[in-house]
DNA sequence: TGCATATTCAACGAGTACGTTAATTAACCG
DNA sequence: CGGTTAATTAACGTACTCGTTGAATATGCA
């Protein structure tokens, strides 16, 4: 994995990871809390949010013996940058001329990457 | 790979494929057209065509022996409203309050999945 | 000190990803 | 038909992912 765009997106392209950060939506949480809803070891929730702070999807304190998790959007802001390049595709309307007014509309403005 | 939305995660997690993407953005291209960019081989480039086809964000037709691909940004849609949940996150200003504020911003709106 | 709790690290196995080269399929053309 | 071009499929190696269980580390507390 080289670029951070990938390994952004590699951390979001499994479900409990996923999962994990609409938790933290709600606020911080130790790893047991993370773990508890899930049906996988403590061990694989560990690994899990290794994978996330890599990305820098979360970042982690240390209280005592917990180490609180907390989400850091900032590489959700870069993803939805990249994405929006792509917002007039999914915003055009296909009614006939489709081929000439996509091929139109796409001139000249084509996404980075 | 189970849900649509980690098949599409994990397909943009290639910057071969991104890049891809960005190049149909400026309309159709065959296998040949679409490879010649990179150092890779045409076999590689066609996997990962797959790939992307298989996460729904390419189409392909046939015209002779070529196999045209075309952008399909429904899945990017998809992407763009999964991050749009977290925008309130990136958004937040970090200026000293912050702590208690995110709580505050954070109660009972937490994204899904 | 000694034990409980919280978390991580290590080692393993099954499955998948991504590249390669060689062979195969499909369509066009002389 | 036979050859060329376009693309896919097959077989293989290497590396990574994601789960497991067992051991280690770190902190709190009696």
């Amino acid at each position: 994995m080289v670029d951070r765009l990938s390994e952004v997106f590699s951390a979001l392209a499994d479900p409990t990871r996923r999962a994990i950060l609409a938790r933290l939506a709600d606020g911080e949480a130790t790893v047991n809390q993370l773990a508890e809803p899930f049906p996988i070891s403590l061990q694989a929730v560990s690994r899990h949010l290794k994978v996330l702070e890599r990305a820098g999807l979360i970042t982690r304190g240390r209280a005592a013996q917990w180490r609180p998790c907390r989400l850091d959007a900032e590489p959700l802001r870069e993803v939805a940058d990249w994405v929006t390049e792509y917002r007039r595709f999914w915003e055009q309307r296909y009614d006939g001329l489709d081929g000439y007014l996509r091929q139109l509309q796409q001139d000249g403005t084509r996404p980075e990457e």
